[in-house]
DNA sequence: GTGTCAAATAGACTTTGTCTAATTTATCTC
DNA sequence: GAGATAAATTAGACAAAGTCTATTTGACAC
């Protein structure tokens, strides 16, 4: 049985995952998919670059970007893009929505069956849809 | 008959918009606000900068960034954050969700017709819905 | 017109993210 | 395993969006 969809992941299932992507598994996208795949969460990539920097300094910032990148290029990661300052990265993988606190920053999921789109509009051959993002903004009384 | 509803707006149409709103019309939120209500748009602060500069230097750049926040508190427009690196302010204020490309950075309005949801999740009360956004993103073949 | 308080300003600053050129490392072949 | 090669990492300079501060300007009530 593979726990590749379980969380946390192992250190050998970050690899199979990237190796499974086609990503080389070097020492740091490791360590980077070990911090993000340790649950399910929304991590901005300062968050990420201290998280992986904890114990001795290893990653730099430029390859935190990087493999930011290469992981949401890969569909390793999804970008959620509802912060104004900065991009999220979310491991969670399953179909769902986002809740947003325009007062705090804080980010927190919506269930797919928590939200019912029945109707989207008819778009050109020529285009491909990415994703269809719902984000509830709310703030506290 | 007032013209509030219409596109383009009268000098004397954004002055109006403005007071309705308790806002104080000065000479530069009155010139944002023509250039932002001259037809329904999504602009960047830095487009709104150039297009309100374009005749003679006369708002600067904290201006802008002040007036955009004080004009989407009270309603007037609306901030849409779909790209990573900027927010556009949509003075488009009717129901409506976006269409957002990816690859070039376009935004387009879908209108509220062309999308339907049927189920919202529960929220408790203490928490005030802002907006619901759907933005389907996209990218061409 | 005058006084008061809100609004505007220049420009320094912060933060997020990108770029570049040089170094290191993963992997492939032998 | 050793050497070659291409890919990945790095420090640090850079860029762009947006914020902050201390000062000046202007709207408006009287």
């Amino acid at each position: 049985m593979s726990s590749l969809n379980q969380f946390p992941k192992s250190r050998a299932d970050v690899v199979s995952m990237l190796r499974d992507s086609g990503i080389t598994p070097t020492h740091q996208r490791i360590k980077i998919g070990e911090v993000l795949f340790s649950c399910k969460q929304h991590l901005s990539a300062e968050q990420v670059l201290v998280a992986v920097n904890q114990e001795d300094e290893e990653v730099s910032k430029a390859t935190v970007y990087n493999t930011l990148g290469v992981f949401a290029q890969h569909g390793l990661v999804r970008e959620v893009i509802v912060d104004p300052s900065k991009v999220f990265y979310d491991s969670n993988l399953s179909k769902h929505h986002h809740l947003y606190y325009s007062d705090t920053g804080e980010l927190e999921d919506l269930t797919d069956e928590s939200v019912e789109i029945s109707k989207l509009p008819e778009l050109p051959n020529d285009l491909q849809i990415e994703d269809v993002d719902v984000i509830i903004r709310v703030h506290r009384n």
